[in-house]
DNA sequence: CGCCAGATCCACT
DNA sequence: GTGGATCTGGCGG
């Protein structure tokens, strides 16, 4: 089951939580390259430090303050490409980034998209799983929710059990005020192996 | 192992 | 001009 727009609509917090169990889909040359998203990261409204959106609407956040269910796919660091999932009402400008993957289908295409490597570093970092599912410029904005060719999608996976959830602060918000970069809006999968850092 | 700096582009100031 | 929601290899312990 393709995940609908209904299910991005939600609040930002639950999206994300929720999202853990899910997997992420890109279809590239015919074939399909997937993974269990094991690590979210949750990013809320002009409000949150943390957020790009914080900075007010401009060409680079725009499309976090569209409908939701689409890609933000933005380029940092010089290197890399990040994916979110666009999350809540339009013109409420938050989004979901997408950590890590348990790699499920396409293993070795993965590995040739990221030089090689394997195993825990296919898909263990946001940067990372972008590079191995082909995730670039291109796809920023698109539909993840559309009936027919897409490129990149979500579908219904086997529910994790509180029990198995753990959260934490967001990684990488350095020198961001308080409380924002404290905030434990970092959802993963307890104890599995794919999580891009144990805590 | 852990720590650290370099890589390298682009949006925003 | 600056610095970032990161990753990697190299170096030291």
């Amino acid at each position: 089951m393709r995940l609908s727009r209904d299910f991005f609509a939600q609040d930002t917090l639950s999206v994300a939580r929720l999202l853990l169990g899910k997997r992420l889909v890109r279809r590239w040359n015919g074939q399909r390259l997937s993974g269990c998203i094991v690590e979210a990261e949750a990013y809320i409204g002009q409000d949150d430090l943390g957020c790009h959106a914080s900075v007010g609407r401009t060409a680079r956040n725009e499309v976090m303050f569209g409908p939701p269910g689409r890609a933000y796919v933005y380029f940092t660091y010089g290197m890399h490409w990040m994916f979110n999932i666009v999350t809540e009402a339009q013109e409420f400008a938050a989004a979901v980034l997408i950590r890590a993957l348990e790699p499920l289908e396409g293993i070795p295409a993965m590995k040739r998209n990221r030089q090689g490597r394997t195993g825990f570093d296919l898909c263990s970092g946001p940067a990372k799983l972008a590079q191995a599912l082909l995730i670039t410029r291109e796809l920023n904005s698109a539909d993840l929710c559309a009936k027919r060719g897409a490129e990149l999608w979500l579908e219904d996976g086997p529910p994790i059990p509180d029990d198995k959830v753990a959260t934490s602060p967001r990684i990488g918000l350095n020198n961001t005020p308080e409380p924002w970069e404290s905030v434990p809006w970092r959802f993963y999968v307890r104890d599995n192996l794919f999580v891009s850092k144990a805590r």
